[in-house]
DNA sequence: ACCGGGCATTGACCTTGGTCAATCGGACCC
DNA sequence: GGGTCCGATTGACCAAGGTCAATGCCCGGT
């Protein structure tokens, strides 16, 4: 459990969060719960009753499905400032969770009563509007998934990433430093390990990037833009 | 231009405004279009300023994205008695529909100002309840389509679909009346008409249906009922 | 320094579903 | 009744990516 009184201003950069009168955030604050978690430590499984909803303060987690063979695909994988698992409260009666959610990486993360925010949302329509915003990107970019999913190839799919990896520091000369391990982000993007491997040894070949280990030298971002907008055109 | 009085109780059907106070909903009733639209008549295209958002009287909507080579994914088959485009109303400033959406038959929609929706959300939190509860199925929807899509085989959400067709008449023979062209349907599951053609062939071969035209009848309910649970069990 | 484990890489092969093209069949319309 | 159009079907072929297996590499522990 954790209290600390810079806690809100964290939480601030969730969108969620952003735009939340102070007193009610303050309210959160208080009856929040700080969850410790080890690389492959489980938050929550797919079906089980939804009570709590997460803040994650930093560290990796990934939202997931499996087969029932095993095989995994990743949903999103959660970056610090982020809020998960707040959409299941509204699934009718009693909401389950729809995906697994496990830490990638030493992660810490906050923990909310759902019945408490709930409560909030009542008498807060900024409240009630932060998180409708949220749940509109989250809608938006599983609508995107959904497109590359079944419109693009899997190079596209990487090649996409890659480039969503790049965004601040864009004048420079692009470095993209994985972090998670290959194996996720191909889970990520629903191809194999080995495809994924593949793909990077293809754009390196095609002198297009540099790989070395975790870390990826983009050599060539205008070609890497053109692989994505005119897909025919190999 | 339509307001019928009993207009209200047909927009009842949707969660959206199933438990919208009255005068609210009387406020939206008042300010609605009604629009009438053929077999292929654009309601809206990917990209455009969204100003308005629908509920679908009767017929049947397709909602998209296109490849840059012009294939088509379905996102979602919009059924009489349902809303949409409700939810880009909270993306940033200037919302834009994600989607395209057109008339697969002949159709009848109403349409709403987004703007006065919004008002109305500022003072109802039932109404924005309503619409969390809306956004968070869809939410769960698409989740459930990214792990069909990536997890499951063609034949596998061939088969869950037609499964989804036989909810109500349960008891009875199972009879299933496709209401769409078989390759709308293809476009929705992420495969083409040809292989879609296939899949039901080889069911066919099975025994597990028969097929006259957009009529098939399940011989064999629980055989495809074990396809969709078992999935290496050819 | 050595060993073990896990992730990553590479190769050979195979399966699924896509592509292209021909044919069919029903609806509609003169 | 015959022609046309469009969706559906079927076949032959192909390509992307999955599977299986062997090997490599890095890192951490003793």
């Amino acid at each position: 459990m954790n209290r600390s009184p810079d806690a809100s201003r964290e939480l601030r950069r969730a969108y969620l969060f952003a735009d939340m009168p102070d007193q009610h955030l303050q309210t959160l604050v208080h009856g929040m719960h700080e969850v410790h978690l080890h690389p492959g430590d489980v938050l929550f499984r797919h079906g089980q009753p939804a009570e709590r909803f997460f803040f994650l303060r930093d560290g990796l987690v990934k939202l997931f499905r499996l087969s029932p063979e095993g095989d995994e695909k990743i949903i999103e994988i959660m970056q610090p400032g982020q809020t998960f698992a707040e959409a299941v409260m509204f699934m009718g009666s009693q909401g389950r969770y729809p995906v697994n959610a496990e830490a990638v990486n030493e992660s810490h993360v906050y923990t909310f009563d759902q019945k408490t925010f709930l409560g909030l949302l009542h008498e807060s329509s900024d409240a009630c509007f932060g998180l409708l915003a949220s749940m509109s990107r989250r809608l938006h970019m599983l609508v995107n998934q959904i497109e590359s999913l079944t419109l693009q190839n899997a190079t596209y799919r990487l090649v996409a990433y890659l480039l969503e990896q790049i965004p601040r520091n864009v004048k420079t000369s692009p470095e993209v430093q994985l972090t998670t391990p290959k194996s996720v982000i191909a889970a990520h993007l629903a191809i194999q390990p080995e495809t994924l491997s593949r793909i990077l040894a293809k754009l390196r070949q095609g002198g297009l990037i540099e790989v070395q280990g975790n870390h990826i030298t983009v050599r060539d971002v205008q070609a890497l833009r053109n692989l994505v907008q005119m897909p025919p055109a190999e």
